[in-house]
Parts: C-alpha cells; sequence; structure tokens
DNA sequence: AACACATGCAACCGCCTCTAT
DNA sequence: GATAGAGGCGGTTGCATGTGT
C-alpha cells in the first residue's frame, strides 16, 4: 500500500541532535511517557520525525541504557545469539540489559565480524571458514556483504541456488554449550519501565563530537 | 605539518508487521 | 476482508576522529 512519509520532511530537522532537543525530548518523555510517537515531536516542541525522536530515546537516552565497551562475556553472548537468531538485533538486544539493537548491530560489525574472521571463522555462518567456502562453493551464502573484508569465494545471488545457511537463521535453534540461557521463545525481554533521568553524563562530551568522545 | 586512508558511531531510509477502523 | 496508520526493524550512509605515510 502506498504509505504516505513518516512526516513532513520539509519542516523536520535532521542530524545530529542538540542538547536543547535532547532536552525537550527527556522533559516530554519524564512528563507523558512514551505515548504516540508521531504526534510526540509537536507535542514536545520539537521539529523532528517521531520516529527519529523514538531512536534518539531508545538509542541514547533511555534511562537503563548500559554504555561503554562490551565485555568479554556480553561478546560471547552476542555471537552465540547470533549463531542461532541470525541478524535479528532487537531480540539479541533484548537480552542484553541496556544494550540497543543500533549499538549491537554498529558493534557487531566494527568488532565482533573481525574478530570472528581473525578465528577462521564465517561471521554469517559461524562455520570454520575453509569448510565453509568449501561446501558453499556450489550452492550457498548470499553473502552479500560478506564484504570486502571475506576471503573465499562466494556465490552470488543469480548463480546459486537454494540458500544452505545452516542451523541458524531459519532452522531450529541447536542447543548451545555455552551454559546460557538460550531459550529463545520470543517473549519480550523484561525491561524496566523507564525512569526518566537527566541526560547521560557523558552526553555533553559525546554531542557534536557526533558521538566520538567515547573513542578511547 | 599535511594529506590520505581506515575506523566507528549516530542517524536516516525504506520495508514489514501489527492494530484499529 | 480490505484499508490505512503507526510502530518497529534491519540495512545503509554520512561524517568526525584516529592512524599511517
Amino acid at each position: 500500500m502506498g504509505r504516505s512519509p513518516c512526516c513532513e520532511k520539509a519542516h523536520t530537522n535532521k542530524g545530529a541532535w542538540t542538547k536543547e532537543e535532547d532536552q525537550r525530548l527527556v522533559a516530554y518523555i519524564k512528563a507523558h511517557g512514551e505515548g504516540c510517537w508521531r504526534s510526540l515531536p509537536k507535542a514536545a516542541g520539537l521539529l523532528r520525525c517521531g520516529k527519529s525522536c523514538r531512536l534518539r530515546w531508545i538509542n541514547y537516552l533511555r534511562p537503563d541504557l548500559k554504555r561503554g565497551n562490551f565485555t568479554e562475556e556480553e561478546d560471547d553472548l552476542i555471537i552465540t545469539l547470533h549463531k542461532i537468531l541470525g541478524n535479528k538485533w532487537s531480540q539479541i538486544a533484548g537480552r542484553l540489559p541496556g544494550r540497543t539493537d543500533n549499538e549491537i548491530k554498529n558493534y557487531w560489525n566494527t568488532h565482533i565480524k573481525r574478530k570472528l574472521l581473525s578465528r577462521g571463522i564465517d561471521p554469517k555462518t559461524h562455520r570454520p571458514i575453509v569448510a565453509a567456502t568449501a561446501a558453499a562453493a556450489p550452492s550457498c551464502s548470499h553473502r552479500q556483504d560478506d564484504d570486502d573484508d571475506d576471503l573465499g569465494p562466494s556465490c552470488s545471488p543469480e548463480t546459486s541456488g537454494p540458500c544452505h545457511h545452516s542451523d541458524d537463521d531459519d532452522s531450529a535453534p541447536t542447543p548451545h554449550p555455552g551454559g546460557i540461557d538460550l531459550n529463545l521463545s520470543i517473549s519480550p525481554p523484561p525491561r524496566e519501565p523507564p525512569s526518566p533521568s537527566p541526560l547521560p553524563d557523558d552526553e555533553d562530551a559525546r554531542r557534536n563530537t557526533k558521538g566520538q568522545a567515547a573513542r578511547p
């Protein structure tokens, strides 16, 4: 069905959020809670798209966010969950309290992928690269983003038959030996109701540098 | 010091799903 | 059952910063 744009693009700001916008958003949600995102910007006096407000809130302003480096345990958990769920970042995020899907997605793409590759593991199939490439030769892997850094030939969508992405993704979850609770029946993770609080401490630092202040 | 390239993160885009009418 | 609106998600892009030459 044809969809109208989610907002009047001509009258909305785009790009990095300013401190004032953040404050307005936080103040509004603090007072009214998360309600209708579409009408929120207007009600809060923001020249932003509702989606943009939602994203900003979920990814940065929510008080229960845990910011900072991922721990080894979190790394392992992400890898394990990705093996089972595939790129279901929101579901993965649901099992990592304080982490957002966007954060995990970025972390996966920038760190974990590389980490797995350096271990000789295909980040998509979670199989050893040698075996994966050998096995994949005729049939598999629509790995569009094997990106660049990937080794081994991968098939192109037009040349391959059915994709056998293995265990993960769409087939039944395989039990994981890690001792982690991987009962993945999809139920929304327990997320405490937001108890709105002032902006995160490092918010100032992050702002205006487009978030780079978190760098080491 | 200046430049080019690499990296990492915030934010946007477009599609899908769910729900109300 | 069909349609429209809103929320949600995953993929992708833009750009500031770091690093190497």
